[in-house]
DNA sequence: ACCGACGGGACCGCCCGTTGTT
DNA sequence: AACAACGGGCGGTCCCGTCGGT
């Protein structure tokens, strides 16, 4: 007989995850209470227990795995780019596409736990949320620095300030994309964060 | 005898929104308890539920009056400056100085209520974010609007599209600020703003 | 109109401190459900919480009004009587006849509250019985070196040994009333102690 | 081959009985919840319910093993004792030493299954701390009897109501002891019933 | 207009006992 | 024999809104 790859506990707990993560991402990663989570995992309180200690530390696991969701999303649109000028177009064109599908309603995970737990609520998500979005600063400057080593773009260019703009921008559009339930401003958004790279960060 | 120019009921109410949308700015306009709004206003439940009919009126009271905070403030800088091109630069200085400045503790209120709004927890919420938000739009697309009459700016421009791209870095930038607790992400996006202003708004 | 001596919400809570001292002596002053306390007093949950932080401080409360009939009830005992030797008689009289009495189901408060909070469980609820032990052990033993001064007593007494030795000898009795639901070994007890006084402690 | 004596199943039930009494004597035989003697035995829920039909059995298992544990050490101090007076004080000697060595900490399992299971929380309990009592009290007496009949001890003593007084000043003795953490008063007690055996219970 | 007291309900965490699997 | 996983329910706490009294 065969014996499965994991064990059942792992299943459901990745289960678990993936279903509280969608749900909130929505709802709030504080604000959903355990009832919401109960409905859509389909297991009792008790049942939830034996996989996480208490809320926070599945609020975390789920946050952590809508970042993923997110990141992962990103490289693979990221891959196929030949040139650093390619990558950064891929890059935002891949942020302001993701939302619009479906793969994580709610949009930037990053920015609803930020609100959320931004005056202290919860440390531990808001602290997890800084990281998130420093590694997703730090993954674009070093796109941005690989291109000023090989000269595809300016000299002169400070790689991280220029990845923190892209990323206010991408951010500022989910935003007004979430408010409105409209792509418009998103579009805007994206057509003036192509031209600022080609005019801007790519060498003449 | 002289009686007051406002009734002595008027003032609670007044003193209630002020103290409860300084609160609920950081600690969220639904997920804050009353229990804190009395202990911030000084009243007891019994009192506050003699000016509000439930914490949802109060919230959204709250929440306009931190818009008219916000938008006091922006009106007061752009004011006294003389041209188009000033006053676009006025507006950019004012909403990245702006949560700098402890006026307003918790950053931009239409993204907060936005975030925490955002599924359906409360419709009437998210409405008026909507609302403010789109307000705040209009007003930034008929400063340009109004270049584009007098030439300051370039003829081809799409006035609602520039002011929606100058807002999302704006609020980008807020929530940079709010997450790293740190003001270079502001100043990057602040320049960014300055220069495209200058170099792809104003007619050359 | 004659208003009321006492405001309605000190009325309540003193009938909530009485009625759960009388139920936390017989199941527990930690083990004792809230559901319980809802039952006796009447009251729903949400309204005990007016008048207590949590239920360890109600525990407390009522713990202490249970050393207060019992107290009350062997100061009375002990009042009219004249001389030492007639006020240890009475002590321990009153002792013995106490729970015996309805006054105060489950027996004695502190050592019920003692072998309950024990291990650090309740380490307040622990120190306030330790207190209540001491105070008295103290009054007692402030009688006997009374009659030692008074030299109704012998001179050469130990006034807290003999106090403890007192104290130690009713605590069992009533642990055995207690369990076997039955006043012999009380009364045997109380005989031993009489006995004890008058031979061992009385002068010559 | 040779098989082991016990069977492995019966290994493992003494040593949760082991682990679970030592531990139950100090947080309570119906108040230490399952996952506190899922620690200290090192087995799991499920493994504990191989053993046992539910929490209670386990509580009258252990309450016993506390109670072998406590009269195995008064036996081995008495056996020696080669008169009745000797057995008697051998008896106190024991019983007041006892619990300050650490073989059963959290003092007399019988005082504490009393107060815990008292109002009717579990009557089995309660009726096997009678028991228990009531085998302590019959073996004291019988020691007594035996010293009247062989004329060690006075003829007029009632050996019933003469063991009842010692074990309630034993008792008292252990509560002081557990309360305020000092053997003081349990010395005040020895001496007080050595006394009392010499003088009151043994023939001139 | 304001407070104090209260009900009813939702919250999360933990409880104990069972079941299926190894 | 042992464990991991799970259900169903109770635990205390806190929630919001109402109502009577001042």
């Amino acid at each position: 007989m065969v014996v499965s790859r994991v064990k059942k506990g792992e299943k459901t707990r990745q289960h678990i995850i993936e279903q509280t993560a969608l749900l909130m991402n929505q709802q709030g990663f504080l604000a959903t209470p355990l009832s919401e989570i109960v409905k859509v995992t389909g297991l009792q309180k008790g049942g939830l227990y034996n996989h996480f200690a208490d809320k926070e530390e599945l609020a975390l696991q789920a946050f952590d795995y809508c970042c993923n969701v997110f990141n992962e999303h990103i490289a693979g649109e990221i891959k196929g780019a030949a040139s650093v000028l390619a990558r950064l177009e891929a890059f935002i064109e891949a942020h302001c596409a993701f939302t619009a599908s479906s793969k994580l309603p709610g949009g930037c995970p990053i920015m609803n736990a930020s609100v959320e737990a931004s005056d202290g609520q919860c440390d531990k998500l808001q602290e997890r949320a800084r990281q998130a979005m420093q590694n997703t600063i730090d993954a674009l400057a070093e796109i941005i620095a690989a291109g000023v080593q090989n000269q595809e773009l300016r000299g002169d260019i400070d790689a991280r300030a220029s990845a923190g703009v892209i990323i206010a921008n991408v951010e500022g559009g989910i935003l007004l994309r979430k408010l409105f339930k409209d792509d418009s401003h998103m579009e805007h958004v994206r057509n003036h964060l192509l031209t600022y790279v080609r005019s801007e960060l790519a060498a003449k």
